[in-house]
This record gives structure tokens, C-alpha cells and sequence, in this order.
DNA sequence: CCTACCGATCGGTAGG
DNA sequence: CCTACCGATCGGTAGG
């Protein structure tokens, strides 16, 4: 059972001073590795400089995890969280269907906007690097990918379902699409400083749904 | 002027055997780095391991680019030449308006289940790889992928000049929309092992350009 | 284009 | 969680 199918996403990441402190500190750790992963890739992150970064010695931080790839597994954890946190947390909030699928759309373009992860998207930038590389990171990622693109997909057959969309709608070509434009989004707004780049998703977004409107 | 608005794209990549001799082992590295950079990463690419996949020395490799970040460089140009053919060399043949762009966005398509480069497209991981990385590298792939968008309007508005496409259609909507589709077929192919991705993004294509069709 | 280096940093270990 | 290491590799240089 997938991260994505729970009812809805336990914010584990701001670790609550009840804790253990061997918890605490490893969420802390992460929060960091996430943020420095979203800019200089999951590759590019490197123990030294994250242990330097929290002001702790290199092999105090690796003791909490026992190899790099490890690290980059649970970097890929938390970042899972915040993803799912920030994508469908107030997504849930919307009755099921045509509404509850605009605001996931919506979510993901605030997402963008607000630069949830400081370098862009976690999961676009680690599918582009890693795509080609295979081993458990790769695996980890898609795992993650297939788990949000069964979502989205899951959330437009809800529409269909309620009557709100047209009957012949394809969730897994529709779900496509939408993530495409996400990605693209995220391209033109990260890499080309495109200031109308969440318009012109926004818009996109917008004539497909109302085209399959029922 | 930009190499995308040249008439067609000289296919420098293949020296030919005239070519110094100095100038043939420069482009043999850099056709072996821009494979392995959309493997690896711009920044994954290092001057050791690319020395001995050639079967020469660092130094003697080093000596024809003086730096890392002039190697990186050169391979994005090497390997603005191969998208280049690839993407519009066939699309040129083609008439000016619909049948043209049509063709770039099969050629692009094609170019993906290709694998013209061994880890998908370059531009599209360089694109990720280095939006939060300023820098010259950084620099050089925002100045490719402007030029690849605005010659993607281009075709557009040439489409709408000819009076094949609406005239309400927004050049740089539609380029934004028709790239992020081809990014999202990069993203379902490569990672997702999605072997529906390519006939998707097909799919997609031509529904938009259907409903903007006079 | 080579050999022979350089200091810095990488992931990782020993021992506490 | 630390100090003190390890061998390997990084980008880069000297000198030919």
C-alpha cells in the first residue's frame, strides 16, 4: 500500500519535541537534505557539505544512515511527505470529482509559485536525473511517480464517476496530460524565469477540463 | 543570432576526415560526453572517467578545454547540433504552416522512442539538472531552450500566417503547451517505462492542434 | 598528446 | 554523536 492511498498525510516532518532525540535530529537532517537535493540534485548531495551545513560532524550525520544511498532513499522519503502534504492536503478538503480534481491542479501550480522546495519540484528533478540510472534510487523514484500519476488518475475517475466528466475520458491519458503541463510549468518558471509560466498552465489546465466537462 | 534560426543545421557533428586532426579528436570527446552526460548529468560528467572511456590521459583531454565547466560547454553545444538535425532537418522538408509543425512534433516524438541520446533528451535533463545552478552552464542551456521555444512559435505563427491555424491561437501558449507535452512523454518513456508515452503524447498532440485547426 | 604530480573532497571505517 | 583516519577520485598544473 502506497504513501499516496492513505486517507491523508501525516505531517511527520516538523518532528514534534516529544520525540526521541535521535528521531529529531534525523528529521532535521532530512529537512535539509531535501532542500539541498531540490538544488543541487540527489547526486550532487554530498555528507560533507550537509554535515557542514547543520554544523555537525560528517560522520555523526552518516551514523544515522549507513550509506549515501541510504541517505538518498530517505531524502526521498521526506521529500515524499511534503509533497503529498502540500498536493492533497487541502485538495481532500474538496467534495470528490470535477471540484476536488481543479484543486489538486491549483495546488500544484501554488506549489510551483511558492517554491515549496527551494530549487523546484523534488520529484520532476530527481526523474529527470534519474531516469538513466538504475539501482534502488531510481527505483524509489519511480515508485513514487507511479504512486502520484495512480492518484491524479484515481481523482479524474472520481469525476467520472460523479457525472462530471465526459464518459469516454481516458484517466491515464488525461492524467498525462495534466502532469505534463505541471512539468512544464515548472520548467518554464524555474529554468526560463517565464513570469506568465503558471497562466499559461492555469490555462491549459482550464481548456482541457472544460472540454471533457459533461 | 542563434544557431536555431540558421536555414538548416550543418551536420558538423560527424568530422569528416579532412578535418585537423585536432579538431576530429575534440568532436570524437565531445559526441562520447554528450552521451554520457544525459546518462550521467552535465555535472555527473567527469574529465577522468570520459579520459578513460577514450582511452587517453586526463591531461591530454583537459588540454583541449581548460576547464570543467568550458568541457560542460562545449558538450551542450555539441549537443545543440545534434537536436538540432534531429528535430528539424526532416521538419524543414515539409511546407511552411500545419505539415511543418506537424513534423517537428513527430520528429520530436520520434527523436524519444529513438533514443537519439542514450538517457533521453539532454536538453530536458540539462533543464532540470541546472534551473536552480546559476552560472555560465546554466546560462548556456536557458539561452538553447529560449531559442528552441521561440523557433517552436515560430513555426506556429507561420502556421497562423498561412491560415491554417486560428487566428485567436497564442504562439507562445501553444509552443508552452506542445513542449510540455514532449517533456511529459520524455518523463513516462524513461522513467515510467511507459511504452504507451510516445502514442499519448501523439494522441495529445493532435487533439489540441485539431481544435485550433480554421 | 604524455607522465607525474598537487590539494581538496568524496564515501566510508575504527574506536570511542 | 565525536576525532582521526582510509583509499579513491575529483579538477587542475608543471613540464615536456
Amino acid at each position: 500500500m502506497s504513501a499516496m492511498t492513505a486517507t491523508a498525510a501525516a505531517p511527520s516532518t516538523p518532528s514534534p519535541a516529544l520525540a526521541p532525540k535521535g528521531e529529531r535530529t534525523r528529521q532535521s537532517i532530512l529537512d535539509r537534505a531535501v532542500d539541498l537535493a531540490s538544488l543541487e540534485g540527489l547526486q550532487g548531495l554530498t555528507i560533507g557539505r550537509l554535515a557542514e551545513e547543520l554544523g555537525m560532524s560528517k560522520s555523526g550525520l552518516f551514523a544515522h544512515f549507513g550509506s549515501k544511498e541510504e541517505l538518498q532513499i530517505a531524502t526521498i522519503e521526506a521529500a515524499s511527505q511534503r509533497y503529498i502534504t502540500e498536493i492533497f492536503t487541502e485538495a481532500l478538503r474538496q467534495p470528490r470529482g470535477y471540484p476536488r480534481l481543479q484543486a489538486i491542479c491549483d495546488s500544484w501550480l501554488s506549489y510551483i509559485r511558492r517554491s515549496v522546495f527551494p530549487g523546484g519540484c523534488f520529484f520532476a528533478a530527481a526523474s529527470f536525473e534519474f531516469d538513466s540510472r538504475p539501482g534502488p534510487v531510481r527505483d524509489r523514484v519511480r515508485q513514487m511517480m507511479d504512486d502520484w500519476m495512480h492518484a491524479l488518475e484515481r481523482s479524474i475517475r472520481m469525476a467520472k464517476d460523479e457525472g462530471h466528466l465526459k464518459d469516454d475520458v481516458d484517466p491515464a491519458q488525461l492524467a498525462f496530460e495534466l502532469n505534463s503541463l505541471f512539468f512544464g510549468a515548472n520548467f518554464a518558471f524555474y529554468l526560463r524565469d517565464d513570469q506568465q509560466a503558471i497562466e499559461r498552465a492555469e490555462r491549459a489546465v482550464l481548456t482541457r477540463l472544460q472540454a471533457l466537462k459533461k
